[in-house]
DNA sequence: CCCCAATTGTTCGTACACGAACGATGGTCG
DNA sequence: CGACCATCGTTCGTGTACGAACAATTGGGG
């Protein structure tokens, strides 16, 4: 959808250095995860479906299933997202009725997020495509060397 | 800097399934890109020194080192940025002095940009950095492993 | 018990990211 | 030539991303 690859048919229109530079933006691991990371997203917004879910939002929604409560720094860390971005995802959330907040009893501080029935509702829907996803995602990878990829990308985020 | 690894104390603090849910997070391959981009984020913004360059800027600048001269939209598909996003980038770099823009003779409706004096200056100091950034970026990998991974990776972002 | 450092949630400001719509220009084809 | 469509740059709106500062609350050490 809104992800375009690099024109190849352009790299060398308007070279000025006829040598090799010094540094190829193209081969950077840093440009490669941002453009990996495009796809993944353009993937995501074609397979969501009807729902009108962000990644981010999905994420959240996952996670907060998987743990059944929690309150927004936590929810934040297990998703790794700061407590600002996480502001804004929340927000959007119980806006659609899909999270509810309620003051922890035990802590003045945190307000304890869980899923209401619309959001299990959804969540139980949606995972199918979540995996969808994700395989589509590793389809240009022959299935022996998606795990390995995996394991090497892993590293990466610790 | 401003990422933060996942708490892996937290994880089965407050799990409410004790199976294993059919859907995990840390396990999908977009949650590991996103993850694994925000360390590199992280990492270049430590490296990169005194000048205040995002990865963005840096990529421009650093594209249009190679090339020379290109148009807005030719550069942001060189940089893989849309021309939305090419605005805002454009837009502090030409405040910073760092590239210029000229209407092209030839097509009234391109602006052609190259980078200035003091662009071409920051470019010849900051390479070093790129590098640096990207092997810092791979540092958890052996280096047997990080040809192989930056080959699996770039299948990814055709 | 009181002070103090840490944590929680919030807001502000800046910078990507991109769909969508727009006016101006360019090339093409009948 | 003229209708037509693609491309260029721009703007608007929404949604991440995150540093920084803030008030309220908590927990621990002296």
């Amino acid at each position: 959808m809104g992800w375009r690859a690099v024109d190849r048919a352009e790299l060398t229109s308007t070279a000025q250095n006829a040598e090799a530079p010094d540094y190829l933006l193209e081969d950077q691991v840093g440009h490669l995860l941002r453009r990996a990371h495009q796809r993944h997203t353009s993937i995501f917004q074609a397979n969501i479906g009807d729902q009108q879910l962000t990644p981010l939002q999905f994420a959240a929604l996952m996670k907060l299933a998987d743990v059944g409560e929690a309150s927004q720094n936590h929810l934040g860390r297990l998703t790794a997202m700061d407590a600002a971005t996480m502001q804004g995802v929340i927000k959007r959330l119980i806006a659609r009725d899909l999270i509810a907040r309620r003051p922890d009893p035990d802590d003045r501080r945190r307000l304890l997020l869980t899923l209401t029935t619309e959001g299990v509702a959804l969540v139980d829907k949606a995972t199918a495509r979540g995996h969808e996803i994700s395989d589509q995602t590793l389809g240009p990878l022959a299935p022996a060397d998606r795990q390995a990829f995996l394991k090497l990308l892993r590293r990466l985020t610790d």
